[in-house]
DNA sequence: GTACAACACTAAGCATGGTGAGCAATCGGC
DNA sequence: GCCGATTGCTCACCATGCTTAGTGTTGTAC
């Protein structure tokens, strides 16, 4: 494709993600992960969470957190168990095998290595670029989540990393 | 979601683009659009297309195109017809409708100049911002097609816009 | 003129996102 | 203690990407 620079800037986001997310797939498929599990085995690698904390902190709705979580016990990679003081909840915690591709997978040259180096080898800032990113995300999180959800969102904030 | 800081960089890039694509729904909505169409309604404004060439221009799969022109019929917003010269082409042409969708779309306030002021508003540059973008979709693009997806890439591009 | 390759598109099924509806467990007011 | 509201999660379904495997049409080599 040779195309793009008639196409709104949100499109153009929605082809970038994409397709760094094909490169991703890339590396991730060899350690039995996806795209977007690995953001839940990180938030896991802090210790249990509840179902509602991962979709929160991850900005996904509960439904979508639950069907990622379902497929990813059958694979193995998580454990969900009914929270005994309050058996509403489901305290997910990752298993071995989980934490051993999260490790597999952040010991390697990942795909946003690769990122970093098609910006900073063409005279694009990356980490300007990154910024940018983060200040999208935050805005339209609270656009769309006004306060943090509902949830307490006061010390949420993760280290910078 | 006040996380964020710890994910990778395409993580990133796949949330913030959800998140504008939410965004720019709210506005297309209103118009009996949405996020994607837009892009085929803009491509077909330069006149009738074949599927393939809409979906290799628009950087998705043909079957992806093909689906979402049967959606896009039903609603009256394209007309496909059998090219007489070779049946096996189906000729893409955007209808009234679908001109006039387009139209009010483009003439309102759109989700695009929302993502400019959000970052115009910032320090952020939008510019740079949106062609960083570009260089990560035409490398990416390159990665994935090498060569312009085989068909002939040459005196493709469009204006700059 | 017939077989074979290439082309344009369709079909079916998977993944990851969304939504609305609903169920069981828990909490709170009385 | 009981009833209603809230919470945490599941189910069912839609949209838009993908892939693999077709179908029918056209072009070409022989």
């Amino acid at each position: 494709m040779s195309e793009g620079d008639e196409w709104p800037t949100g499109r153009l986001l929605s082809t970038a993600a994409r397709l760094v997310e094909h490169a991703w797939d890339d590396v991730l498929t060899g350690y039995g992960l996806t795209h977007s599990r690995l953001v839940i085995l990180h938030l896991l690698a802090a210790g249990p969470a509840t179902q509602r904390e991962l979709a929160r902190r991850s900005g996904l709705e509960e439904q979508t957190m639950g069907r990622m979580l379902r497929g990813m016990e059958e694979h193995g990679q998580v454990l969900r168990e009914r929270d005994p003081a309050d058996r509403r909840r489901s305290v997910v915690t990752a298993t071995d095998e989980g934490r051993r591709a999260l490790a597999a997978v952040v010991g390697s040259t990942s795909a946003d290595d690769l990122l970093a180096d098609v910006l900073g080898g063409s005279g694009h800032d990356a980490e300007e670029f990154r910024a940018t990113l983060l200040h999208v995300v935050r805005h339209f999180s609270e656009r769309r989540w006004p306060q943090g959800r509902g949830a307490g969102a006061a010390g949420d904030d993760p280290p910078a990393g």
